[in-house]
DNA sequence: CAGCACGGCGCG
DNA sequence: ACCGCGCCGTGCTG
């Protein structure tokens, strides 16, 4: 019994067996630092002027709120000078800054009354996305959360990656990449790093392209920025939910692995199980999917009644809804214990956790790997209750952390054979659950096959060919020439 | 000027 | 008071 490269499934802490994992992936990680991505510089440098742009006319906006007898709250030093001279002071609030915002919307506007606003670990009221989130009715409050996004992407991404890329010069064999291109062009070369996450995650820095936007309209623009060269294409194979899939065969939960042997939808099921659906109705795509959605992701990470509130609050703004009524603490609450009553398997396996957390200090995953939890001797309850929530959440993460190593070893194989055909495949980057390379046009189709083929195949048996997991396991793949959906 | 903590937020 | 990361700007300190 074994899968790709030797790999076992002991289900005890197993050193040895997670020493080999982190290894079979080294070669791909190489080739991946070297290649790097290319990135369309212009289409970014216009991006910058729209993004400052846009900024511009909200901090105006935003700054048109503050009453005219707090005008000097916000006058900052550089300008003040102005006032020996008897010139009128221009005065915008830096909308970067928290404190700032924090007076205007807290102390000036008082736009949080009558809201449940929490205060953050030190003490202040949070302008955080979750809280301005409920006071949405006050116009400055969406001008802000609209600030903050434009100046998010702008800073972190539209420009801080040029400064980043690398020129590579035409050439047969670039001296840089060892990748045959035609066309000169800059590329990202983010550093890789295997020995960084708790979960046994790669990660990424310099930049981490892990965490180019994507959930966003604005984002998805900033996302096209990355581009496939002339004739060659993108493709990108990623697991269909697969911690959800692990926690279904980790957790043995009879109902959740019955809906992925029938090809079936979790989502919908959880509308039934844990919202009362009758099964011969179509779930409501806002009034029951949006929140099973987010009980489904959320409940391995231990989600409060209070974390699912907000998370759905921010759903329904960020479709352009109203808060329905029934949407409360009370609603979440009921919804999250009525989703473990329905599955008692998960709600055992998380105790297992808790279990092994309290009794041996540590958790593990299925392929041994340990996560040491001192967190759940703590004195302080808040802390505990973190330990138990790492503990919860680390076999799921760190089980599927691996099947991604273990296919970025075995595709790295099939990527050599193919090259001695004359089939060049570059793989680029790791994405948790999916992994980009680029190739040759005409090999696009035939690559995304043998690729989800290999995704598919992750926890097969390599001698017998039979599936180890109680789920069958499933890829998705996209063939594009810019880093976005497509159309 | 560099380094740091913090609040905040991008991704899976 | 939802897990795991890395990175931004602010505001403070040495």
């Amino acid at each position: 019994m074994a899968l790709f490269g030797g790999i076992q499934l002991p289900g005890k802490p197993d050193l040895e067996n997670v020493r080999k994992l982190d290894l079979l992936c080294l070669p791909m990680i190489s080739r991946m630092t070297r290649a790097g991505v290319a990135i369309d510089l212009p289409y970014l440098a216009d991006l910058s002027v729209e993004f400052g742009r846009e900024m511009a006319e909200l901090q105006r906006d935003i700054s048109s709120y503050i009453p005219p007898d707090a005008l000097d709250r916000f006058v900052d030093a550089s300008t003040a000078e102005d006032d020996a001279t008897g010139r009128a002071i221009p005065v915008e609030i830096n909308a970067n800054s928290a404190d700032q915002i924090r007076v205007l919307l807290y102390d000036l506007l008082r736009v949080h009354l009558g809201k449940n606003i929490k205060p953050t670990a030190s003490g202040k009221l949070s302008t955080g996305k979750r809280q301005l989130e409920l006071c949405r009715e006050h116009p400055v409050v969406a001008k802000v959360l609209a600030y903050r996004e434009w100046s998010k992407l702008k800073s972190a991404f539209v420009d801080a990656l040029p400064k980043l890329a690398r020129f590579h010069p035409r050439g047969a064999s670039c001296p840089l990449c060892e990748l045959p291109h035609d066309a000169p062009t800059w590329r990202l070369h983010g550093d890789i790093l295997t020995t960084r996450a708790a979960t046994g995650r790669l990660s990424m820095k310099k930049p981490n392209l892990q965490q180019i936007p994507t959930r966003s309209k604005i984002g998805q623009r900033v996302r096209a920025a990355f581009i496939a060269p002339p004739g060659k294409r993108f493709v990108s194979c990623d697991f269909s939910q697969i911690e959800l899939r692990d926690l279904a065969h980790l957790s043995n939960c009879s109902s959740m692995i019955d809906v992925y042997l029938n090809d079936g939808d979790l989502h919908d099921d959880t509308c039934h199980r844990a919202l009362g659906v009758p099964w011969d109705e179509k779930p409501d795509k806002y009034k029951h999917r949006m929140g099973a959605k987010r009980v489904n992701f959320g409940i391995q990470n231990g989600t409060t009644e209070k974390g699912l509130y907000l998370q759905l609050v921010m759903d329904f703004h960020a479709n352009g809804l109203e808060i329905p009524d029934w949407l409360t603490e009370e609603w979440c609450k009921k919804f999250i214990a009525d989703w473990l009553e329905s599955r008692p398997e998960v709600q055992n396996y998380f105790e297992l956790q808790w279990y092994r957390a309290r009794r041996y200090g540590a958790t593990w995953d299925a392929f041994g790997r340990t996560r040491l939890i001192p967190e759940v001797k703590s004195m302080h309850r808040r802390v505990r209750q973190e330990g138990l929530r790492q503990a919860q959440n680390l076999p799921v993460t760190s089980t599927a952390a691996g099947h991604l190593k273990l296919v970025m070893g075995e595709l790295d194989e099939t990527f050599r054979r193919l090259y001695d055909g004359g089939i060049y495949v570059w793989p680029l980057l790791p994405v948790h659950d999916q992994v980009i390379v680029e190739v040759e046009e005409e090999w696009a189709d035939t690559v995304g096959v043998i690729m989800s083929d290999c995704f598919a195949k992750v926890a097969h048996d390599k001698e017998t060919g039979e599936n180890l997991w109680r789920v069958p396991i499933k890829s998705d793949c996209e063939i594009t020439t810019r880093w976005q959906k497509e159309e």
